[in-house]
DNA sequence: CTATTGTGCAACCATAAGGTTGCACATCGA
DNA sequence: TCGATGTGCAACCTTATGGTTGCACAATAG
């Protein structure tokens, strides 16, 4: 079993729900709101994004749903904050698969240098 | 720039395309697939994989598109394999985005330990 | 030459995603 | 109490996404 991969076998699915929930500017932009301007209403957030509050809370929700934030109600407001617990164990995970992708590449540099692939010399056309 | 955010502002429409990318776990395991056992024919992908051989097709262009993967033709053969530089900037990208977590995560616990439900700064109206 | 194998392309489908509008309802201020 | 403000829910729209099937075409094996 070679052991130097993107990711590890087990947990390949466990990722992309959190890629997934990364993997949108308003997403994160929101991410970036919250982190550096703290915790705020649904109003509030949506005050700096071109789209409608719905869609902010839309994407909370997504947020939300991958443990990413967290919410509490304030009066008659809901305030939204990064949720720190789930944050750390993205922040791990991302440090592991980043870790992984060193290996990987340098089982590819070794690729690269030993055996490409034995290209047949006349492959084009 | 002392700002312990999610994202440098920046940047933060850049990150999008790379974690979506990132978010689907067909993709992540065409990607473990690559890097664990090294380049291949998009056949050779799809035997491994409950879904068809065009479906991976699809995905790798996904794939290509952001740069993790790349393509040569051998032959009648089309031969896939990662993309070591793209590759080594997405993991410096991870890195980053990890360690300004990080920091986030700090200013997150003054926040929890000073004041619980701090109103964000120029929520006045 | 002919059959086989490997790709590529295109059409098509179902569902999810991102977004909008509209409206009901709760809560706060005066 | 009454109006203003803040949310939540639901319907709806458009486009992307993930997936399939079918077929044409290139290249290789006999």
């Amino acid at each position: 079993m070679s052991q130097a991969s993107l990711a590890s076998n087990a947990r390949v699915g466990d990722a992309a729900p959190l890629f997934a929930a990364l993997g949108d500017k308003t997403r994160l932009r929101l991410l970036y709101r919250l982190s550096s301007g703290g915790p705020g209403s649904i109003t509030h957030l949506s005050a700096d994004t071109p789209v409608t509050r719905q869609a902010i809370t839309k994407h909370l929700r997504v947020l939300s749903n991958a443990g990413l934030v967290k919410s509490s109600r304030r009066g008659r407001e809901r305030v939204w904050d990064l949720e720190p617990k789930r944050l750390a164990e993205a922040h791990e995970y991302l440090d592991r698969i980043s870790q992984q992708w060193d290996e990987a590449l340098d089982r590819l540099k070794e690729f690269v240098e030993n055996d490409p692939v034995a290209e047949p010399p006349g492959a084009s056309r």
